[in-house]
DNA sequence: TGCAAACGTTGAGCCCGATCAAATTGTCAA
DNA sequence: TTGACAATTTGATCGGGCTCAACGTTTGCA
């Protein structure tokens, strides 16, 4: 792997108060990986020897249960932390994390955690700030479970993938990774039998359009309706 | 309000590498108050400009969704730090938080959080690992919420109450402030009705004991049996 | 090129838990 | 003590979404 040229990450508001110098010794302390499509960056348990950046591609962040249902608890892309047990007190990783495309990721050795959290604000802060968005969604998610009709989970869920990850396209907005019936279901909780029929029937309406793990949202304003219960 | 004694935290991990000269400034900075019954510590979208330790009492989190429906996010007990909007990069708090019984807090202004977290790496840790866990205990809920049944939502919510606030009586673990079957159903995402007969059930196979506002768990392991659905 | 596995669609039936309704009991304030 | 209200219990009914089942389609691998 060839050195990396700083100005990979240095427009990143985490990165702000890393002057040129840190910029480069901080980049050349981290190892640079490909993922490819399908592979784990890193694994629910295993002993947490390194956090990263994504720096290209789209991940799935899953937790396997002790019963062993599977949770899909987010998707990451391009310019995330991931990994960052040491940020949550903990010396083993929470979840499963797979790449859901060719990946790119820097990998730093957790044990230089400290210190860089401890000299740089602009970093801690960031970590703050994710976390507590982090936490935020987790909180919509549950009060989603609670409250909403199995259509209106599958409305946000896919709502939430546009913003995070979605590709404007002439007719609208691309989920820009394969993404299954299955996983859909996993991210709200219910079956891909459901899932199914919903989008078939949104398809019907033009509300989406979708084939084998790829779904097209065309009118981001019904499907924010049928989120709210307004149709 | 005298001088408040530094012992009431020294014994807490969070603050293990504080000497005792820093203890006394740190707890000489806060302001002790008196929470009634039913009041506010602090309340959603108002401007964070405290931080608080519970120092007696139990307070309840809840969020108020935009359609404005409640659910209730945890219950805090002595020890644990509340409004803690800075280390999560808000400047608003994210949640109401109200005594369930008269307590006791502690707050500091915000404006010191950035420099006790640089200068304390064990309370920096100690709040990672805070925020790590209620992580964590958000994802085991989307989970359960996605894959158990009411059952075993209940009581997984009892579990975790006795967990986190039960104390010990003769006959089983009691559940120490007043806790509603609406609360209850607020935290399962389910009606007060199921709760209510689902506890009347359980009341007579002798595995709770309840009253008003009250719930004393009488066979914990019946219950960590309901839970797992084997029983 | 052909096969097998993964993915997606659709239908029928039914159960769990929500909704509507109403009586009862316990608690607090006057 | 008593009235008023909040909390709880219980019954009856209804419907959304899960389960079970079968089939069609695409992908990837040999």
């Amino acid at each position: 792997m060839a050195s990396l040229d700083p100005s990979l990450i240095s427009g990143m508001p985490m990165f702000a108060d890393f002057d040129q110098n840190a910029l480069v010794a901080f980049v050349g302390k981290g190892h640079c990986h490909l993922v490819a499509k399908n592979h784990h960056v890193f694994s629910q348990d295993e002993e947490a020897h390194s956090f990263f950046l994504l720096l290209d591609g789209y991940v799935r962040v899953e937790q396997v249960r002790p019963g062993g249902e599977v949770i899909i608890v987010r998707y990451a892309s391009a310019g995330e932390l991931i990994g960052i047990a040491p940020a949550l007190g903990r010396t083993t990783y929470p979840a499963n994390t797979i790449a859901v495309v060719d990946c790119v990721v820097l990998g730093w050795p957790c044990s230089i955690w400290r210190d860089i959290v401890s000299r740089y604000p602009s970093f801690a802060a960031g970590v703050g700030q994710t976390i507590g968005a982090r936490l935020q969604e987790a909180h919509d998610r549950i009060a989603e479970m609670a409250t909403e009709q199995v259509q209106q989970r599958i409305a946000n869920a896919l709502l939430r993938l546009a913003n995070q990850t979605g590709r404007k396209t002439e007719d609208g907005i691309l989920i820009d990774f394969p993404i299954s019936r299955q996983d859909l279901s996993d991210m709200t909780g219910t079956t891909l039998h459901t899932v199914s029929r919903t989008l078939s029937a949104w398809e019907k309406q033009g509300i989406v359009r979708s084939a084998r793990k790829r779904i097209e949202i065309l009118s981001g304003h019904r499907l924010v309706l049928i989120a709210d219960n307004r149709a």
